[in-house]
DNA sequence: CCCCATTATGCAACAAGTTGCATAATAAGA
DNA sequence: TCTTATTATGCAACTTGTTGCATAATGGGG
C-alpha cells in the first residue's frame, strides 16, 4: 500500500489536480515511485471516500482541472504509515533471471541489451547529478531539504550501481566460452 | 512476464517438483526472484498447457511428488526472452516515499525502522559474502559459473548500497531540526 | 497399527499494476 | 467563428502478486 501514501505526500508538498499529479509521477516523483493516470484517478477517488483528501473547486478560468488537498485525517494516516515498521523489499530484477538463464542455455543477445542499458544508466546518472548540482548546491539547508537530497542520492547510488554492474556483466558475457577458462 | 521464465530457468538448472521449486524460491532463487507456492503451481499448470514443460511420473517410493522438466519449446522460449530488449526497471521503494513524507510532515519513528533495516542488510550482506567464499572461491571456472557468480555479486552490491544508504539516512534523520541548520 | 504432524498440491478472493479505450472539455490555429 | 488537436478524467479488462484456506498423502512417533 504505497500509492495512496505517495499521493498524500505529493499533495502535502503541493496541492494539485489529477493530471498534474500524473505529470509529476512521470517526472520528479517518478524517480522513486511510478503510477499511471488510471491508477491515480482510481486512488484519488478512494482517498476522497476515506476522507483523507478533498477536492477543491476548479480555479477560475480553469474550468475542469480539479485540485486536491490533504485533510487532517490524511496527514495523520501518512504520519502513521511513515513511522511503522516495514520489511525491506528484496532485490528482484528480471536481469538477474536473464543472466541465470543465459548461464544455462548459452549465448544470447543479452549482452547487446546490457550495452544499451549501460548507456541509459549513464544518461540517468548524469541527469541526477545535474539535478543535484542545480537543486542542492550546498547539500540542504533545512531538514526537509536534506531529506529530499537524500532521496536523490539514493537515485545516484542506484544508477552508479547499475553502471558498475552492467560493465561487469558485459565483461563476463563478452568472453568466449572456453571450457577450462 | 518473469515468473514463467524464472521457472523455466530453475527447471533447466535442475528438474524438480512444485514443492521443491517453492523451497528453491524461498532460498537460492529467492535471492533475486520471489514467488509463493500458489503462484508456482498456477504457473506450472500454464507452462504445461503451453507445451513448455512436462510432468514426469512420480518417483517410486515418492508417491505424490511430481517433477517437471523443460521441453524444447520451453527452452526456445527462454532463449528468445533472455535475448530480447527490455527497459530497465526504475528504482521503486517505499522507503523513498517515506523519507519524502517525513520531510513534509516532520519527525516520525522512521529512523527506528531504518536502524532495524541496517541490521538486516548487514546480516544479509554477511550471508552473501559467506556464500561467495564458499561457492566461488576462485570466481568462476566456466562461463556458467561466472554468470552465477555475477548474479550473487549483484546481491552483494545491492546490500552494500542499502547499508551505506541506511547509514546516511540515520545521520540525517537523527539531526535535530534546526531551522538555519 | 493408529494417531498426529508435516508436506504437497491447489482453489479462491482480493489488491495493485498494466494496457486499452473512451468522452468531454479546453486550447490552438486558420 | 469553426475545426482540429490536445488535455483531463475515467471505465474496463487483464495480469501478477498476496493472503487465506483446504484436502489428501506421507512420515514419524507411540
Amino acid at each position: 500500500m504505497s500509492l495512496p501514501h505517495a499521493l498524500l505526500t505529493a499533495l502535502l508538498e503541493r496541492p494539485c489536480s489529477g493530471s498534474e499529479l500524473a505529470g509529476r509521477f512521470d517526472r520528479s516523483i517518478g524517480f522513486f515511485w511510478q503510477a499511471t493516470h488510471q491508477q491515480i484517478y482510481r486512488e484519488l477517488k478512494r482517498l476522497e471516500e476515506l476522507g483523507w483528501i478533498t477536492a477543491l473547486e476548479p480555479e477560475a478560468g480553469r474550468g475542469r482541472k480539479r485540485a486536491y488537498q490533504v485533510l487532517p485525517a490524511g496527514r495523520e494516516e501518512l504520519r502513521r504509515w511513515t513511522g511503522e515498521a516495514q520489511e525491506p523489499k528484496p532485490l528482484r530484477d528480471e536481469l538477474m533471471v536473464r543472466l541465470r538463464a543465459e548461464a544455462v542455455i548459452g549465448p544470447t543477445d543479452l549482452v547487446r541489451d546490457i550495452e544499451s542499458r549501460l548507456a541509459q544508466h549513464l544518461e540517468k546518472l548524469a541527469l541526477y547529478q545535474e539535478i543535484e548540482r542545480r537543486d542542492f548546491p550546498d547539500g540542504g539547508v533545512t531538514r526537509q531539504r536534506e531529506l529530499q537530497h537524500l532521496v536523490l542520492q539514493a537515485g545516484v547510488m542506484a544508477e552508479t550501481l547499475w553502471v558498475d554492474f552492467c560493465r561487469k556483466a558485459i565483461a563476463v558475457l563478452s568472453e568466449a566460452d572456453v571450457a577450462t577458462h
